[in-house]
DNA sequence: TATTTAGTTCGGTATTTACCGAACTAATGA
DNA sequence: TCATTAGTTCGGTAAATACCGAACTAAATA
């Protein structure tokens, strides 16, 4: 039957993309499906209880997780009136936030590089400085202009993101 | 003295660019240190048993460490004629080369998106979709096209630091 | 007021990861 | 040939992480 096969692909896909955002998003194993789970359903949103069953995990994990991934900005969720549950949903603005990490984190890159140049200036100001070393001294200040252009276009397509709202 | 003060604002960045490195780029804490260590080591590679000394670790787990990250092409060695030691050193390529893995990442991302617009796009086939859900794969068309762009831009980058060679 | 529902919190366990020491190899040197 | 140097490999341990179950809370319902 037609529903059976989406439900298996769907399983796969939980499972393939739980992967991917566990390492690259750094994300626990659960953590990781219940955010592939939530993408892949559409319309509504999804229960505590449906997460349960469908990612065989505990109660416990799925609210631990649930929470880790609110306070992520990733998920969010909605209640119906007369309806005690909470239906979990990705966070709409979810891709942005997770921009916005990025864009942190080569922030913190480039700190780092300028920590690292200063370093490097403050060993060679007494010292007669070789092609080598001020080469090497050139391309962590290239780097640094690197990483700028980085942020730059991290900002703008986030705003292209923005727009389309 | 002088010689003091720059040993101890090493120790200082190598922890600094330990934690970064760790958990951006998912190194062990050894590995980000030894990283750190030598990304800071200017003139001369540095040999296994500096290392030893100055990250205060075992003979082990410095080989088991030095060959990750030669494996994952962030650091390298060379010899001196009638010397038997290693002197390691960070790869003159490693920040091409973890552009390159940055790029594959984000392809891996595409695919999976790409994989989930089908999965959507399969979901809604037979039934009639509200304006709602349109949005919602229009967004995921748009996302793909977007993380193209992240690919072209760090492939632009990634172009540049090889001219400036 | 007692009961059910929907989720949270907390203490413990199992798995994974990071690191270590000791024994080993391969090459050089006495 | 035996000793030393430079690093590797392997088995084990300690620490961190992920997950679980049981007891709990807070709100709604009977």
């Amino acid at each position: 039957m037609q529903k059976d096969d989406l439900i298996e692909e769907k399983k796969l896909l939980v499972e393939e993309m739980g992967v991917y955002f566990e390492t690259c998003d750094t994300l626990s194993p659960l953590s990781s499906r219940i955010f592939a789970y939530l993408a892949l359903s559409l319309d509504e949103g999804v229960s505590f209880e449906e997460l349960q069953e469908a990612l065989e995990a505990s109660k416990s994990s799925i609210s631990t997780n649930l929470q880790l991934l609110q306070s992520m900005r990733r998920i969010g969720y909605f209640t119906k009136p007369g309806d005690r549950k909470r239906y979990f949903k990705i966070d709409d603005e979810q891709i942005i936030n997770r921009l916005d990490d990025k864009i942190e984190t080569w922030k913190h890159e480039k700190k780092i590089h300028q920590k690292v140049l200063c370093y490097k200036k403050r060993i060679f100001q007494d010292v007669e400085i070789d092609s080598e070393n001020l080469l090497r001294i050139q391309y962590n200040e290239h780097y640094i202009t690197f990483v700028d252009s980085m942020i730059q276009n991290l900002e703008k397509l986030k705003e292209n993101l923005i727009q389309l709202k």
